[in-house]
DNA sequence: TTTACGGCTGACA
DNA sequence: GTGTCAGCCGTAA
C-alpha cells in the first residue's frame, strides 16, 4: 500500500512527456512492405503489432479488434515509427519494439530469431536451444505463428531441420518470396537436403556450418564437404563454427 | 487446474 | 523415399 503511494508520488514528480498523449494512445500507419502494404501500430515504446494489410482484409474491424484487446485508443499516426518504413525495405536497424504483452520465453524467442542474419536461416530447434529451452522445438514454432511483428522479427528465416521450409503465417509461398528476396539459394537448399545433407563443412578449415552461414557459402568446391548431422561432422573431425553454432 | 493444439522432430515401418 | 506416430512443451481457453 504505502509502496504504492510513493511510486504514483514519485511517477508525479517526474516531468511530464512532451506527448502525453502517445503515452496512453497508440497510433497506426499503412507503410509498403516487401509482400505488399502492412498495416503497423505502435505505442510510445515501440511497434507493437503488424500484418499484411491483404491478410487482415478489414482494417477498421482489425483496429477496433485491437483497441478491444487492448483496451486503448488507436489513432491514424502523424508518420510512422522511426526505422520501420527502411526496415521493411531491408535497410537499417528497425524501429524500437514493444513486446511487453508477450512471455518471457516469447521474447526470447523472438529475440534470438531476430538475430538471424539476412539471407540466413536456422532451424526451430536451434532457436530453441538458443533460447535456452532446447527441448521446446513445437513451442518455438507455436511462438513464431503468432509472431506479432513479422518481417521485423525475421521468423520467415526459421526453417524445419529437415530442409523443409516449414510454415508462415501468411503461407509458405510468402515465406519462399522472402527467402528468395534476401538471396536465399532455395534450389541448392533443397538439394541439399533431398540428399540428406544439414550442415557443410571445409576440410581446410575444419568447420562445419548451416549451409545459409555466412561462412560456409565462402567454401570452394573443392574443399566443401557435407554432413548429415553435427554428430557425423564431429566424428570426421569437424568442430562447428562460431558464427552460425550449428546443431 | 486441465486440456487441446500447433510454422516440429526423430524413429520406424 | 515417404508416411505415420509418439514425444515434446508453452499457451490460451
Amino acid at each position: 500500500m504505502t509502496d504504492h503511494l510513493l511510486t504514483a508520488l514519485r511517477d508525479l514528480a517526474e516531468p511530464a512527456p512532451a506527448t502525453l498523449a502517445e503515452r496512453v494512445v497508440d497510433t497506426w500507419v499503412r507503410v509498403p512492405g516487401p509482400l505488399g502494404e502492412v498495416v503497423a501500430v505502435a505505442g510510445a515504446r515501440g511497434v507493437r503489432l503488424l500484418r499484411l494489410t491483404a491478410h487482415v482484409g478489414d482494417v477498421e474491424a482489425f483496429l477496433e479488434g485491437y483497441r478491444t484487446r487492448h483496451a486503448r485508443p488507436v489513432r491514424p499516426a502523424a508518420r510512422p515509427p522511426r526505422g520501420l518504413v527502411p526496415a521493411l525495405r531491408g535497410t537499417g536497424a528497425g524501429p524500437e519494439l514493444d513486446l511487453g504483452d508477450l512471455t518471457p520465453f516469447a521474447r526470447e524467442v523472438l529475440a534470438v530469431t531476430a538475430r538471424i542474419p539476412a539471407g540466413q536461416t536456422r532451424p526451430y530447434g536451434w532457436v530453441a536451444r538458443e533460447a535456452g529451452r532446447p527441448r521446446a522445438v513445437r513451442a518455438v514454432g507455436t511462438v513464431l505463428a503468432r509472431n506479432p511483428v513479422p518481417l521485423l522479427v525475421p521468423c520467415h528465416r526459421v526453417v524445419r531441420g529437415d530442409g523443409d521450409l516449414g510454415e508462415y503465417l501468411s503461407g509458405r509461398a510468402d515465406k519462399v518470396a522472402l527467402l528468395e528476396r534476401e538471396g536465399v539459394e532455395l534450389e541448392r537448399l533443397a538439394a541439399l537436403a533431398a540428399a540428406g545433407t544439414r550442415l557443410v563443412g571445409s576440410d581446410t578449415t575444419g568447420v562445419v556450418c548451416f549451409p545459409t552461414c555466412h561462412h560456409a557459402r565462402r567454401i570452394t568446391d573443392a574443399h566443401r564437404h557435407g554432413f548429415a548431422s553435427l554428430v557425423r561432422a564431429r566424428a570426421a573431425g569437424y568442430r562447428p563454427c562460431r558464427a552460425c553454432r550449428p546443431l
